[in-house]
DNA sequence: TTTTGAGTTGTTCGA
DNA sequence: GTCGAACAACTCAAA
């Protein structure tokens, strides 16, 4: 095989082939392009759910490409070495990612690329924005969330598509029917994810029609009710790159309800962006008064959050469904977060690494911000006293209990009036409907009041350590 | 330059 | 039962 004037396309979170620029780039500059991608930490022992997602929509990218994706594991420089060599390659094109890491990553292979006279190419795939357009007057980032919103309507959502390149110059890579091998997380769990979804693009783009024709006109309100599940479901295929989020963009435009669904993407956008900038947010405060926060250390408890077994209905529904899918509505998400953070006043590093774990859509931009904003020390974050009681949640917004029934089948035949608090029930009405507290159903982890008044404590106890640092520092 | 008002997602208390 | 106020401190943009 005589190979000249190669381009390599190296994929990494940008598994499509529409709107790809660095694809469709290297496509253009280069007579024949060598598509690859590398898996450049296998063998964990204890792999994250999103990792069974990654596998499908690698192998949907595979098939997409006419076979013709190389596949390899391990050190991602070695693994180049060899390929440049093997395949003569003269060009490396890839989309930029936001995270520490990657940034780290990419920036050492681009100079020792360079050192090599291998040119480098990189694009803006990920995001509507690249992070540095876009800052305040005085030249800094932005902290808060709507001013950064106005700023990227101001400057116009991009809906620009790149279509399609023609695939028929791809390298043959060898063996290009065989199956895409990969650490998986276990195959119970596994087989769980394969009952709800589906990760191939394609699907991906049906639920997009679907949720903007059904759904998003009535996003506003219906996006609150976690049984409703009336939300897009799209994140998993965002952040896996199946979608690009202009294209996203470009369906929505102009369709009823896009507004409020477009805004949910600018924070996502957001998130990137913050992470972008403020780089130890990963696993650092961004309020550094929260330094001092005294958070708990209680494996039992993180345990039982994070096997739904506290005792309070609509907390333990929403982990099982997280556990059982790989999914959580964006609404328990915020009441799960809340009562580990605030009532139970463990580490939301804690929260947020099952998040990691757990969530097929696990995004460590989207993940970070979260917590952040729930435990309040994070960027344009929640106030302080803002401590969802999980009990009027469920009143709220689970009025009728379907959601907490239908992950907590052991409370189901109690009336609405107790389904959100068992604990308060009479007695003989828990035992008329089978249900023994303790027994059938865990007494509840923490007392809500109590759990609040001691998340405002180690808030004044926080304010009180960061203030005497203060002034021990001046 | 200074001031002002608003800022994803809530709860409780007291009138 | 309903309703408004209070709950920190800071960022940001517009007036």
């Amino acid at each position: 095989m005589s190979l000249s004037n190669v381009g390599l396309c190296w994929f990494r979170q940008d598994l499509r082939v529409t709107d790809n620029p660095a694809l469709t780039r290297a496509l253009q500059q280069h007579t024949q392009v060598l598509c690859l991608y590398v898996h450049e930490h296998p063998d964990d022992p204890d792999p994250p759910a999103s990792l069974w997602w990654q596998q499908q929509a690698l192998q949907d990218l595979a098939d997409q490409l006419q076979g013709q994706l190389l596949y390899r594991t391990g050190d991602i420089q070695q693994n180049l070495q060899q390929i440049i060599t093997e395949y003569s390659i003269s060009a490396v094109y890839w989309n930029r990612l936001y995270d520490p890491t990657s940034i780290a990553r990419d920036t050492i292979l681009k100079t020792w690329l360079g050192e090599q006279s291998i040119q480098v190419y990189s694009f803006p795939g990920q995001l509507l924005f690249e992070p540095w357009e876009l800052l305040k007057q005085d030249g800094s980032p932005y902290r808060v969330f709507t001013p950064f919103y106005k700023a990227c309507l101001a400057q116009g959502l991009s809906d620009r598509v790149i279509p399609a390149p023609d695939l028929n110059r791809l390298v043959s890579v060898p063996d290009p029917g065989a199956q895409i091998t990969h650490d998986s997380p276990a195959a119970a769990w596994a087989q769980a994810f394969g009952d709800q979804w589906d990760p191939r693009r394609q699907t991906g783009w049906n639920r997009l029609a679907e949720f903007i024709a059904q759904d998003m006109p009535v996003y506003h309100k219906a996006r609150d009710i976690p049984a409703a599940d009336q939300v897009s479901r799209l994140a998993p295929y965002l952040h896996a790159g199946q979608l690009s989020v202009r294209e996203v963009v470009a369906a929505t435009r102009d369709q009823p309800g896009a507004d409020t669904f477009v805004r949910q993407l600018v924070w996502r956008e957001f998130a990137h962006y913050v992470l972008y900038h403020w780089p130890h947010t990963l696993d650092q405060p961004m309020d550094n008064r929260y330094v001092h926060f005294p958070w708990r250390t209680d494996p039992v408890a993180l345990r039982a959050w994070q096997c739904g077994q506290t005792g309070i209905p609509l907390v333990d529904a929403g982990m099982r469904q997280l556990w059982q899918t790989g999914y959580l509505h964006n609404r328990l998400r915020m009441v799960v977060a809340s009562l580990l953070c605030k009532h139970l006043l463990l580490d939301w590093r804690a929260g947020a690494a099952w998040f990691m774990y757990t969530l097929l859509d696990a995004d460590l931009a989207n993940n970070t911000l979260g917590w952040q904003w729930v435990a309040g020390s994070g960027v344009d974050a929640a106030p302080y006293f803002r401590i969802f009681n999980p009990v009027s949640q469920g009143e709220r917004f689970d009025a009728d209990g379907t959601y907490v029934r239908r992950w907590v089948p052991e409370l189901a035949a109690l009336p609405n009036r107790w389904i959100q608090q068992p604990w308060a029930a009479p007695t003989e009405l828990l035992t008329a409907h089978g249900v023994q507290l303790g027994d059938d159903y865990p007494q509840p982890i923490v007392e809500l009041a109590a759990g609040r008044r001691a998340a405002l404590a180690a808030w004044e106890q926080m304010k009180a350590l960061a203030a005497s640092a203060l002034i021990k520092r001046s």
